[in-house]
DNA sequence: TGCCATACCGACCGGTCGGTATGGACTCCC
DNA sequence: GGGAGTCCATACCGACCGGTCGGTATGGCA
């Protein structure tokens, strides 16, 4: 087998996938050029395009490789038992408590769905709702059944909360809350008993 | 002065402009080319460089209109009186009111800032924050004052609460909640009270 | 030793796209 | 009537970038 001839856990293609990343992440689609790619993992364009046959193909395996690597990891939080809101944050740790750079990856396909054309984007969207939304969905589905939340549409709620995690993420909002405790806090309580000063309620 | 002496709205430049938007809203900027911007504003490159010397400052003149038309509305909306929801609501309302393409604007910003270098990129993220960020929390920042609201980080809570107003213009919102009133409750809701179930409180 | 597949190299090409150079039409003012 | 300025059309430039292609090196195998 070709697998590893010399060094075995630096395969050319992994590393290509892996500066390609560090790449896209500060870059959009179209501001990163295959030379840069090429320099940044020291081979050639040769080799590049003996490994992947065009730059979108080369791009989409980068997301969809991390795609399918959190959708894993979030399956695992949303299949744990406990309350709603305790899985909830089971899930959003996960998620947290990933390297930076691995969190990052999932805004990336937010940021550049609309580079690709139908067919592909669909498919882009899909593995990105799987992965994320999806997970938070099947919890949430659970807690309105149990009545430990409100009647809503769950998938809706989902993206909701979804976005206030994404928040969280911001360079802001990490100078407000710098141990990701207090990010969990923050989200959970805005997500659960709003932003109201008391929980009985005022009516406009 | 060249400035509307003859017809005042179709000017050349404001005609580019408002072609040039159309284009911008469904691709990105690097996928928007200046031939596509002549072609649409029927005119020619001679043209639109005369009126834009560039195609950033083009984009940027696109955006930074936009944005002072947005902060000049929102303005009105956080500087009206009431409760910190009903001001909030009435922000809201007046930017769902508007036309699909005017509300789809302020998107872009969040789309193509990572396309700008630095000393461009933080002006316009500036002037995103002073069109609505800063108006939200005004508004927030009273209704902790009043004790309306919990004793949060006032900015943190503005952008979460523009993250739950961009969700519900997403197309699957708009399929869950197709009336303007709808998506103000969802988000009012959502916001002020929480997703959780409470005693009080049977709808849909 | 001959054969072939895989992995890789790097010069090169074809096209695209932002931007420019030039000049012409029209107006205004002296 | 001629300089000056605005406004715009046409032709063109040149850098850049994705992708190609002929070629080489290496290693397994009969």
């Amino acid at each position: 087998m070709p697998l590893s001839p010399t060094s075995p856990g630096s395969d050319t293609a992994s590393r290509l996938l892996a500066r390609a990343r560090t790449l896209f992440l500060k870059r959009n689609y179209a501001d990163v050029t295959m030379d840069q790619v090429v320099a940044a993992a020291e081979v050639t364009k040769g080799a590049l395009y003996h490994h992947f046959k065009s730059k979108e193909e080369l791009y989409l395996a980068l997301l969809h490789q991390d795609l399918a690597e959190k959708q894993e990891l979030f399956e695992q939080a949303a299949a744990s038992t406990g309350s709603c809101r305790e899985r909830l944050r089971r899930l959003t740790q996960s998620f947290l408590e990933l390297p930076r750079e691995k969190r990052d990856l999932i805004m990336l396909v937010r940021r550049d769905v609309n580079v690709f054309d139908e067919p592909v984007r669909s498919e882009l969207v899909r593995a990105y709702q799987a992965a994320l939304p999806a997970q938070v969905e099947r919890i949430l589905r659970d807690g309105i059944r149990d009545g430990e939340l409100a009647g809503a549409d769950p998938r809706l709620l989902s993206w909701d909360f979804v976005a206030l995690v994404e928040v969280s993420l911001s360079p802001y909002a990490e100078s407000v809350h710098p141990r990701d405790e207090a990010k969990l806090d923050h989200v959970l309580n805005l997500f659960f008993r709003g932003a109201s000063a008391t929980p009985g309620d005022h009516r406009t």
